[in-house]
DNA sequence: CTAACTGCAAAGTTTTTGCAATTGC
DNA sequence: GCAATTGCAAAAACTTTGCAGTTAG
């Protein structure tokens, strides 16, 4: 749950600016602990409660997405431009769905539910072709 | 991760059929844990072992489906009609889009992606009229 | 009879949090 | 200097699992 309100005065810090960036070059939809390991290769001390300290602040500040299948993990996205996405049923993987415009009108959905729409997910399930064999 | 393959004879038990009727009959989108104490007041022994093991089931099944929105919880619904959701960022509340034709062609995504695939699922977030205030 | 199912409790995962020390502005 | 941030470790939250006993077919 995003608490929308909550405005807080942010300080650089290299650990934040490190998870970043390490998000931001990879194509992938990593876990918070593949994170935490690929940190620990530039920054050896840094923590795991940093690491999901600053995730969720990043998230909150819409400076990345935090996507979620199946319970248990949260994956998150560096990549801030409007994609959906698959997922392997099988394997778990996760990749974007290159290009697809969505006519999916988030005000239409306002006019239903008086929600006041801020995002939207659109999320595709089924086999890949690895696994298909 | 669902595993697709795996076929598995079922027997009838009463605590399943009485999990199935509680997600049948709530109109909300209930957590395990929700789904537990509900099923208590009908039968006191049951245990929340056996409703997360028949939850698993189900769903697997296809009987029922299981949402997840951010980290931590599972929520579950015994529509299996198709229709999309909408989830308040504040309150957390999560409400059914009453009807909307959804114009997004999975065969258009097996073609991008060459998945093979089973759903998809949309999913809207904002504020609700209640939390705007 | 026997494989599926159950309750219980213990264990597993993932994420959050309290605290004292550190750091950015 | 002060509030934001950190590392650490402990705790919390949620879900799964092993086991011995029970039940449906």
């Amino acid at each position: 749950m995003i608490k929308e309100g909550k405005i807080k005065k942010t300080k650089f810090s290299k650990q934040r600016d490190l998870i970043l960036n390490i998000l931001r070059s990879c194509s992938c939809h990593p876990t918070a602990d593949w994170i935490f390991t690929e940190a620990r290769k530039t920054n050896p001390t840094i923590s795991l409660g940093t690491v999901y300290r600053n995730l969720n602040l990043l998230a909150a500040e819409g400076r990345i997405r935090e996507l979620c299948f199946g319970k248990g993990v949260s994956l998150y996205d560096g990549d801030l431009r409007d994609h959906y996405h698959v997922r392997c049923n099988v394997c778990g993987k996760v990749e974007d769905v290159p290009h697809i415009s969505p006519r999916v009108s988030d005000q239409q959905i306002e006019e239903l539910t008086g929600y006041q729409i801020h995002s939207h997910r659109l999320e595709f399930s089924g086999i890949c072709s690895e696994c298909r064999e």
